[in-house]
DNA sequence: CTAATATATGAACAGTTATTCATATATTGA
DNA sequence: TCAATATATGAATAACTGTTCATATATTAG
């Protein structure tokens, strides 16, 4: 650290990022949110949702994964606000809760340099 | 499913996210970089880097973690390509890797109305 | 070359999590 | 009320992952 080149511009950025660094609660959220979207399963079901809002029946025949499977994963994404649900009739439609969420998938794929 | 009021939009969605739902490989390859960003620790190393480069000693200040838990995490941000290595003398100095990071760090703030 | 410093890494343990299976709840039509 | 359909959920198991500890590698100063 000592004989860093940049060592002056560096401990100025250290000192910045601890004194902005948000509290461990918020990191938290952060890091939740980001956990809900980043396993395959949950993932295949947001890239579904961007097609318009659809019953559970219809996410599990988009996803090809079981009912009981997209059930859990369903409540996992709507507790962290990614999804909302309405009932209809027996059913329960599902649908992307905001545009943030279809901004970070584009984002993301941008960064990986594939195709939405 | 057969009782929905909006059967018929859903089926069509249904159809379109199955007919556009990217391949497996490429849904890996985009949630494996969301869980890349997805634990606290790694998280706080990306806060802390929005600041500006820095070496690993100044990385450890900033979010007060152990030296081998963030070289830890380092590797995997690194493999991901979510920041950049620059060798500088002793030290070794990371950096975001690209815009993308950013954006998506604020838009999940957003997304969580928290302040960044 | 040697000591000191900065960073990386392998192994092991603890904690977390996704899926499956069985079952429960809720809504509708008869 | 009863049967059928859609969705949710609890428990259990298997797989994964972050941290720690000890140690290795790399760079520079002397």
């Amino acid at each position: 650290m000592k004989g860093c080149d940049h060592e002056q511009q560096h401990a100025i950025a250290a000192e910045r990022a601890r004194a902005n660094m948000p509290k461990e609660e918020e990191v938290e959220r952060v890091a939740a949110s980001f956990k809900a979207i980043s396993e395959p399963s949950r993932l295949k079901i947001l890239f579904a949702l961007r097609h318009g809002e659809m019953c559970v029946g219809h996410i599990v025949e988009a996803v090809g994964s079981t009912q009981s499977a997209v059930s859990h994963q369903l409540r996992i994404l709507k507790s962290f606000g990614i999804v909302s649900a309405r009932r209809d009739g027996q059913n329960i439609a599902y649908a992307l809760a905001d545009e943030h969420v279809v901004a970070v998938l584009e984002l993301a794929c941008a960064h990986l340099k594939c195709k939405l």
